[in-house]
DNA sequence: CATGAATGAGTCTTCATTCAT
DNA sequence: TATGAATGAAGACTCATTCAT
């Protein structure tokens, strides 16, 4: 048996960081202590401390994990060659399903952003950015092709749509009446009525 | 001179109340000590625990304030001899325009809340469920009018409403391009295009 | 019975200045831990903590507490109305009984100062710059006045002279053959004699 | 290639050794962590553990060789044939040269000597006298030839001296200036014309 | 009303050492 | 010979809260 793997066959580190994405999710960052991470994913602390230059890397992890995710979903959507409403919507609404499929990490990454250190916060930012940036870019070309309405500056649009994205871990139930995908449906219908042109 | 109000003219419970405010939202509540709060206030920790039962008490009392503001004012609103689609926009501008001019609040509100004991935060979630609720009440108003669009449940469209107003304190500075109103404006006009009936 | 001084009369401050002396001495600074201060002293941690910045901070008193004292004495010696030889003698021979009678703040001072925070090193070494100094200038006006031998700068000797008083914490037993003064008065005589204009 | 010398030609254990000496000399031995240690040699933690028993071995293996290398050399200058002054004045002034040659031994030793475990301790501390008494016998001898005076006992002699050399680490730098010679040849003359009979 | 000394449980982090490979 | 993952005990420090005055 390796010793990378003892308790169940996941590695260690991996281990590790579903157990504090699990946790920091429910209680918090500041509420959660690194004994509890090292008892949940059966290790001791000397151990995290072997893969983990602090608690707050478990933390940075978690975002860079997420923000990857999303931007590789993005690029590939917004490079598809297809009507720019057809990849506004899809953008508008894969972020949704893809938010809600991962609520844990998406409530960590809309609550916790300030217990990041300094540098970090400043990479996790200029990352974020990057994403704000192309989506926008996404909708000033619907404005420019016609297709939307250029009433609102599309930085604000792009504001609202996230700040939808965002509040989801806040109210979305798995147990509710609705599923990721029809969520995922209303609000991009919402975005897509919003912008439309009149 | 009155014991409780010394140092400036203002009583001590408001003084702590501003100081807890203004750090929370600056350092988030874990972050905070009890002690830069009392420093903050110019008081010592007796003082606190005089008028306040715990630090969480503090929080609670953030809370409290800016529900009793946004609930008056959403009242008044939706009490207001208007059209309903006059009276939906009213409030959706409404509320940023009062949650951009209290953003510490604001921040604190949507970061903090998971700090709260169980029993203060059951009864936010209940105010904030009321606010809901005659939020959502206006908007079915409009849909059984036939003024709004019926597509998507308006439980849906308050959620997606106020996401955005959430998401606030995470991107509105003071010092940018939009004035509080210019937003609110915007925003309003968002959520109005994308329910009106087509 | 007034809280801060439970266990015996001494007030707490003092307490764990005195365990801290006693284990920093005997141990050196590393290998003693807060705890065993506390527990020594018979306060809790955050006792310590109520009083003392740091544990750094504890050291840094050892040190102020020994150059107030040194200071004064050889100022007061520098000072005095009598011949320089007379006076070269008092001094090279009252720090040696002061360096005895403190031999546990002693063999901190000479042991243990890189463990002091850079900014509280520099202090302790410009305070300790202005007793080297002091005692320099006396070496020099017996220089000058043709008493002593100019064959070595003053500064060595002050140095040569240290280097044994630093070095006393290293051997010298309460329970040998000497007593602090004689073993003082020995010191001083190699000074003198080492000086002694040809 | 032998492995016990890749990174350049110097063996592992050497390359050990050397960066050990140079980190306790700059931040002392309870600061200095095996990690470091390892890392400035260039080998891992399993290398310095299949040569040295534990960190505490390698602290002793700089007082082994500084010990050895010192006591050579006064056993060489003692056992010369030249008058006991001349061979005093030698081996008073080449112990301040060696001294200054390796000042990184010499700060560790006089510094971290308490950090040794009590059985090398106490066998540092044997070999350590040794070396002092062999000083001792030349002073006392000089002392029977009556070319030395009798004032001092012997013993307070050689710690007067040896504090000076031991002070050394404390306030020579390099770059100052007076050479190591020159150094030497002062703190030399200074004990000599202590001990020189009137 | 208000003080501030004291508590004590809890925080994150470090590190010398071991051992399966 | 050498690796490096893992241990586990210990480290310094923080802080909300209490209570005698």
């Amino acid at each position: 048996m390796a010793r990378t793997t003892d308790g169940d066959g996941t590695p260690v580190p991996q281990r590790l960081l579903a157990a504090a994405t699990r946790l920091f999710a429910d209680r918090g960052y500041d509420r959660t202590s690194v004994q509890e991470i090292v008892e949940a994913a059966g290790v001791t602390k000397g151990a995290l401390y072997h893969y983990f230059g602090s608690k707050d890397d478990l933390l940075h992890e978690v975002y860079a994990r997420m923000l990857r995710v999303q931007q590789e979903r993005l690029d590939a959507i917004a490079d598809a060659d297809a009507p720019v409403e057809r990849r506004v919507r899809d953008a508008a609404a894969d972020v949704v399903v893809t938010t809600i499929d991962n609520l844990d990490d998406a409530s960590i990454f809309f609550r916790s952003m300030h217990h990041l250190s300094p540098e970090k916060n400043k990479q996790v930012r200029a990352e974020r950015r990057r994403y704000h940036e192309r989506f926008r870019a996404l909708i000033e070309e619907g404005q420019a092709s016609g297709v939307f309405s250029t009433a609102t500056p599309a930085d604000l649009v792009v504001d609202y749509h996230f700040g939808s994205v965002h509040h989801l871990s806040t109210w979305y139930r798995p147990d509710g009446p609705l599923s990721p995908q029809q969520v995922a449906d209303h609000l991009a219908d919402l975005l897509l009525r919003a912008l439309r042109a009149p």
